[in-house]
DNA sequence: GCAGCCGCTTGATCTGGATCAACAATTGCC
DNA sequence: GGCAATTGTTGATCCAGATCAAGCGGCTGC
């Protein structure tokens, strides 16, 4: 359906933004962002819908008394609706990586549309991936262990910006490990022992912020949801 | 925007059914769920929208070796997608009072959007609603304590299907023990224990499945979400 | 009325992950 | 290159919630 896929590239190009053209160029505000650059969710009265072109968001969720969350990753192809996260959360995008978004406010969406059927298509269908990719962490989190909300996170990251050789598949990691403990409902004491756990027997390699994963099916097997993951990832690329 | 408030109704309706008429009927196929029955959301190709009319109905999720889990809770005004579950999940609608449905297929819901775009924004709304509430529970469940999610679930079921008498407020229970417990992922030993002690705290009392809150602001500060979800769920109620 | 079952409660024990506290390794900065 | 600051690792201890097991009450069906 939409063309977000890196594998559909030659195996030459870069993994980490591997597609700047995951959206046909409709343009709306284009708002280019540097790594760790925040864009405020909140207080805004005005709904808007954002793309992302390029890099890797997350969406953190800050509550007065409680610890930073991050409730979801953002890839290239995403669409994420500013209503997704009620105003009293405290809800931001922070890019993971450098990041290219467009943003769209709903009455100049709604004249694309209008003009355009096919954009409208891609933008419904870019919702409900993401929409079920939500339900999978939501799944993972309530149902799974520590590594296997690991696993799960891993093959996340793996599909969406890896680059498979054979069995095997590496990708940069584009979160820091407190990122990831605050998306994963761990502590970051307790990720890097996992993280240690699955070095040490082989599951994963990671350096200088490159992670390699020599057995790819291994990791599935580690991963409760990541068969739906990568059902669902399928989906997203041209069938034909 | 959406009328599917039971509170703008005179005291003396029914609490637990509130509204028949949470949407315009406009007629898809009508389903008509006794309790505990249960429409498969699996295998289905061709993806559907469903509109809850009336009770209660659970988002199941049951995968081979593992334990049921309760994904998310729908009250009548909320429309779900089927393609919010990727398939592997094995996900199911189950109710957990008697319900009523409307399906409709996507073509058809098309035909009726374009011709009715005041059903188009309703349905809009009512996903939006939907998917910050899911973004709320997603938050609870990964960020908060067994108390802490006890208490976001209350304030949940009592905002949709509870009545205010004063500062107290109180509704009957439509899930069971093990279904709430599966919902909050705790188990249902732990669950007990909670609830005991929220009992004897004076917090909460239970009879005959009719559970009455006293002192509602007290459950407010024991549930981290709470202000959030009343937040959503009042923006659901006309405005005027 | 009573047998049996199912949903719920409660006690005793166990454990995965949190917390606290050093310490090591990177990264950034002059 | 060298030093400070930030980020990641690891050990020791602790605790919320899981697990196991036993009882309790209310409902169903005979």
């Amino acid at each position: 359906m939409s063309d977000r896929s890196p594998q559909s590239m030659s195996a030459t190009a870069r993994s980490q933004n591997p597609d700047s053209t995951a959206h046909a160029v409709i343009p709306g505000v284009l708002l280019p962002l540097r790594k760790q650059q925040r864009v405020l969710l909140t207080q805004k009265p005005a709904d808007h819908i954002v793309l992302v072109m390029t890099g890797v968001l997350m969406v953190e969720a800050r509550l007065p008394e409680r610890d930073r969350q991050v409730l979801e990753i953002l890839f290239p192809g995403d669409a994420y609706h500013t209503q997704d996260a009620p105003g009293l959360l405290g809800a931001s995008l922070i890019a993971a990586t450098p990041a290219e978004l467009q943003r769209y406010r709903p009455e100049a969406l709604e004249a694309i549309e209008r003009s355009n059927p096919e954009f409208r298509r891609r933008l419904e269908s870019a919702m409900a991936h993401r929409s079920a990719r939500r339900t999978l962490h939501l799944a993972s989190m309530s149902g799974a262990s520590g590594e296997e909300r690991l696993a799960d996170f891993l093959v996340e990251i793996g599909l969406h910006l890896g680059r498979q050789v054979q069995g095997s598949r590496s990708f940069d990691m584009p979160l820091s490990r407190e990122e990831i403990a605050d998306y994963l409902a761990l502590n970051p004491d307790t990720l890097s022992r996992i993280f240690s756990r699955m070095k040490s027997s082989g599951v994963i390699s990671i350096s200088r912020g490159r992670a390699t994963v020599p057995d790819w099916p291994a990791l599935m097997r580690l991963s409760p949801f990541g068969a739906a993951q990568t059902e669902l990832y399928e989906q997203t690329r041209v069938p034909a």
